[in-house]
RNA sequence: GGGUGGUUUCCCGAGUGGCCAAAGGGGACAGACUGUAAAUCUGCUGCAUCUUGCUUCGGUGGUUCGAAUCCACCACCACCCA
């Protein structure tokens, strides 16, 4: 199967410029072709986990990719799919977060021996003479096609500034010169990307009379249409510090039956064959698939150690209820005035809960337990005496922690 | 630059002087059911020393016994005209 074909099979491309020519391509690795990720986060996410796994899946064809970090785009903000728009990042922040991007990324690529290389935009972006720009590249662009772009669609209504109109020319930019500068002839991104990414191959046509590709990869959306990768606290992180290897695990241990086996498909690097397989299952038979789901995409992220650790981990609290591998709170002594703690401290302090209220909240509806022990009076105070070197606290069904006093 | 409308609790959105910590919906959280799924039902959703008190309705100041609601100024946003 041509890693074209694969692709495809995976329900990953979502619109391609020409598909003929990107099949002879990428099919024979004669592609050089980038990503762009902006460093808007000190951390990667799920979204840019899949480009990544893009990216590898590519390189192993043969094919070189561009890791293209939008150190100068993050200047300005990608109006793409967003209502409002960006708050304004600090040069400092951006900074930071290039650092943060770059470090995560060569755990997924290989840039060892130049098979893969990295690069900055703002190196070209932050040193552009305005009026040269305008007569350089301005007169490529119409705005009246510009304001007709899906990517400015939602904008129209709530407002858009002009700083936010010119991303799609920083990005068009971008392409045309990773194309002079390191032959890159194909761009590849989000679906979201698409109005961008043609903005780039117009551009290589009209200024250097070339043809250059792009293609874009459907984004993960869940049964309800939303973007997968999200949770109430913000995006699933990459950084184990920002999202820990457990709760990656459960974030996919979780995901609801319709969407397992396109996961599978789109985010792992099972084979097929393997995957098709699973078609057959329903039911609760398809808790084994999301086990395999979570294991692989936590092996993947956080390697094979963390990986084991948290299935274990899960394995054990949702069968056995044993703390071994459980994520674990360290609270200090402190925590115990005149020698005694209240439950809801307790759980504050096991960051089970934000404040008093919504501690007893839980406490009064059932929801706590301490030691496998169901709690039900919010006065509930424990002495030091009450506890072992830990103990295991719950709030919920799938909120556990273990707590070691210190 | 001129005109009009707007800014309410996580989000949408009601509220136009006391009965407002603020309707309704969504989301989140907790419970029942269950397969760590979905659907459904119930509860709950500012903070705290919790049958009471305290702080919220863009910001500041004012009117009033009393303001999310009235007045003034400022800031921001949208639309129309230039």
């Amino acid at each position: 199967m041509t890693i074209y074909d694969e692709l495809v099979a995976r329900g990953l491309i979502a619109q391609v410029t020409d598909e003929e020519e990107i099949k002879e391509l990428i099919n024979n690795g004669k592609a050089t072709f980038y990503i762009g990720f902006d460093p808007t986060a000190d951390s990667l996410h799920v979204g840019h986990f899949m480009a990544l796994c893009l990216m590898k899946r590519l390189q192993m064809a043969g094919n070189k990719p561009v890791v293209l970090i939008g150190g100068g785009t993050a200047m300005i903000g990608d109006p793409s799919g967003r209502s409002d728009m960006r708050q304004m990042m600090t040069t400092e922040t951006i900074a930071h977060n290039v650092e943060c991007f770059k470090k995560q990324m060569s755990r997924f690529i290989d840039f060892s021996e130049d098979k893969a290389i990295l690069v900055n935009n703002a190196d070209w972006l932050m040193d552009l003479n305005y009026v040269e720009v305008l007569r350089d590249i301005g007169p490529h662009f119409s705005v009246n096609r510009m304001l007709t772009a899906e990517c400015y669609k939602q904008r129209m209504e709530r407002g858009l500034s002009f700083l936010e109109f010119n991303y799609m020319i920083m990005q068009s930019y971008d392409f045309y010169m990773l194309y002079q500068k390191y032959g890159c002839n194909m761009q590849f991104g989000g679906d979201d990307q698409w109005s961008n990414m043609l903005g780039g191959t117009e551009l290589i046509r009209r200024k250097l009379g070339k043809d250059a590709y792009a293609m874009t990869i459907n984004l993960l959306l869940n049964s309800e249409g939303k973007k997968m990768g999200k949770t109430q606290s913000g995006a699933v992180w990459l950084d184990p510090n920002k999202t820990s290897p457990f709760d990656f695990y459960q974030y996919w241990r979780n995901v609801s039956d319709q969407d397992v086996r396109k996961c599978l498909r789109m985010l792992t690097f099972l084979p097929l064959e393997q995957i098709d397989a699973m078609d057959a299952w329903e039911g609760s038979q398809l808790n084994e698939a999301k086990d395999i789901l979570a294991y692989e995409l936590t092996k993947l992220v956080h390697g094979e150690e963390e990986a084991v650790k948290a299935k274990e981990a899960s394995k054990a609290l949702f069968s056995t209820g044993s703390a071994a591998n459980m994520p674990t709170e360290i609270i200090t002594m402190d925590v115990f005035t005149d020698g005694t703690v209240d439950i809801l401290q307790l759980l504050i302090s096991a960051n089970l809960a934000t404040s008093r209220n919504e501690a007893r909240r839980a406490v009064e509806q059932g929801g706590v337990s301490v030691n496998g022990e169901k709690v039900t009076d919010t006065h509930m105070t424990y002495g030091k005496d009450d506890f072992a070197e830990e103990f295991i606290l719950k709030k919920g069904k799938k909120k556990f922690c273990k707590v070691e006093l210190s």
